[in-house]
DNA sequence: TAATTTTTTGCAATCGTTTACAAATTCATT
DNA sequence: AATGAATTTGTAAACGATTGCAAAAAATTA
């Protein structure tokens, strides 16, 4: 791999000037000789050196991607459909990936610090509620731009990819209320972070659209973990007489199902169930589980044609993006 | 992020020479002249260009990643987790991963060239069937060294990390007879892959040590999906009678799962079930799945291992690696 | 044919490092 | 103080592309 351009320039009887502009198509070159140039490259099986290309065009055509796709020891499915969302925009452009997931927030930081010194055009970047303190002091990234995902960053100029996570709620309570649901259990993840916060909000919204009253009874939450999940379900079951449930995290979702499986409750008919995330095992529930599905691959897909925009500079103001989530309507209710 | 190394040598009063040597530590410099130089470089915050370094090194502390991460739409999750080991080890030796994922063979090819541009110092390839017969005639890898992963490719240099799928199918049906089982239904992927084969194997080597005689009424196989999985153990329960049931396939053991929960068999009591692949929704059922598990994250890790060591020419014989699943016991059996 | 325009190409600097080679400085020795 | 050895630094050429500027070649015109 060490035939350079100035080699195909000696085969083929002209300048590097000409052969890179054969290449680039930057400028005019006669027919004869760019087939000359045309015919050298294949012979000798040249491929431009895009290291050195970078380093003259200060251009990489690399983007850097710092998510956490590995969560508590577990691979985390959201960023990784983000990240293939991601892939599956830039790749079509000519872009590269080049990835990276933390596992605490100090690495994070030091991920950045690595990422400067490759000269990535743009940066993809989930932060963590720690690093946004930490960036207000430091100079912490390079002059590319950056859009953000699925958490907000406020002190910090970018665009932002968010989930409707309050609309996504909505449309499945709603969903229940059409089914004739009233007393409608909600479970999600500990309140304080955005995410649940709206899932919340959603919820409320939906029962006070229709005038049901709020009890705060068959309102739980708690840390994202599967006994907590079997936990809130079997506690609201055994106080409350609910017809419905909606559970709003997905690890939350599989221990309910497990207690419901397990106490071999009768989905829908005792309890209309609706969960959290389309990932495979919904479909092993029987009966198949319906769900809201997060747009992880469109938020990827997103992130990365509103970078490469900023890249090619087609615009320059920062907005929120939100993305409607699915749902999808199986037989759990 | 325009302050270069002329910029801190300036600064500084040396040569850029010097304040390459104070970066790397390549050869003796004074006290006082690489404190100033250190001084010099956090003042402006300096950070190497790794591009530039790249050029002039021809070594770009990069690799390659190609795999499908995709399959049919879905996420495959058994390459996500070697991405992350590969990441995982990689990470502590100042390497970095730039990763592709194809859909089609010819894709697969194209991504090479792409790489081969971007002077990869190594790559990891799990290689498909048609790109074995492709390679054969051009001259499609540049000289890094590579690294397979889960299928071999006989005729190109290179080691191979591969699972030990033979052992992993040995143990459970191994784990079943000790259990008092000699009826054991066996499902798997269509034959002619090597790994399903293996898999085969297993069951088979595993029956003749405990001297139980093969019948093949209970050796079903079938496309890769969720209804053949569901069909074949239809098909298996309704014709014969098994105590105990192996499933060499994830989505096929889904399936399998869905039909028995839907019939409410007893597991294990009617029947015991081991599965494959330790995902996420084995804990979701009831009983939880007894599963073999591919050391996905640690074929992952060997990979970037073995790569690393070939970059730095610690060795140069090539080797198969065979790493063995582990054996998960839960409840199903 | 000479002058002028148009078309087509080449020269050489540049991007930010590393590193072979050599030069300057310091120190010890006589 | 002059010499040589040891220590410490600097100069400048790479690495492989792109690109502003200008020159050569061809075509047109007078």
């Amino acid at each position: 791999m060490s035939v350079n351009i100035k080699d195909v320039a000696k085969k083929s009887g002209v300048s590097t000037a000409t052969v890179s502009h054969v290449i680039n198509g930057t400028r005019f070159v006669s027919d004869v000789t760019k087939q000359k140039v045309q015919k050298a490259m294949v012979v000798l099986n040249y491929h431009p050196n895009l290291i050195a290309r970078s380093l003259r065009c200060k251009k990489s055509k690399t983007i850097g991607l710092i998510v956490p796709t590995v969560n508590e020891g577990a691979p985390d499915f959201f960023y990784m459909s983000v990240a293939q969302g991601i892939q599956h925009y830039i790749k079509k452009q000519g872009y590269h990936l080049i990835f990276s997931n933390y596992n605490n927030e100090c690495d994070e930081e030091e991920q950045i610090q690595v990422f400067n010194t490759k000269c990535i055009d743009g940066l993809i970047l989930a932060p963590t509620n720690d690093l946004r303190e930490k960036v207000r002091n430091h100079t912490l990234f390079g002059d590319y731009p950056i859009v953000y995902v699925d958490r907000k960053m406020r002190n910090q100029p970018g665009d932002t990819i968010l989930i409707d996570n309050q609309e996504g709620v909505f449309e499945a309570i709603q969903h229940m209320i059409h089914k004739g649901h009233t007393r409608i259990g909600f479970i999600s993840a500990e309140r304080g972070e955005n995410t649940s916060d709206e899932h919340f909000q959603g919820y409320l919204k939906a029962l006070s659209k229709y005038g049901i009253s709020i009890d705060s009874n068959l309102i739980k939450s708690g840390p994202s973990n599967f006994e907590t999940g079997v936990q809130l379900t079997r506690e609201l079951l055994e106080s409350q007489k609910v017809t419905a449930l909606f559970i709003a995290n997905n690890t939350l979702t599989m221990g309910a199902i497990h207690y419901l499986q397990h106490k071999n409750i009768d989905i829908p008919n005792d309890l209309a169930v609706i969960g959290y995330d389309d990932y495979e095992w919904t479909k092993v529930t029987t009966p198949f589980l319906s769900v809201i599905k997060q747009p992880a691959f469109e938020v990827g897909e997103k992130a990365a044609e509103i970078l490469l925009s900023k890249i090619n500079k087609q615009n320059s103001d920062y907005h929120d993006y939100r993305l409607k989530p699915y749902f999808i309507s199986r037989e759990s209710c």
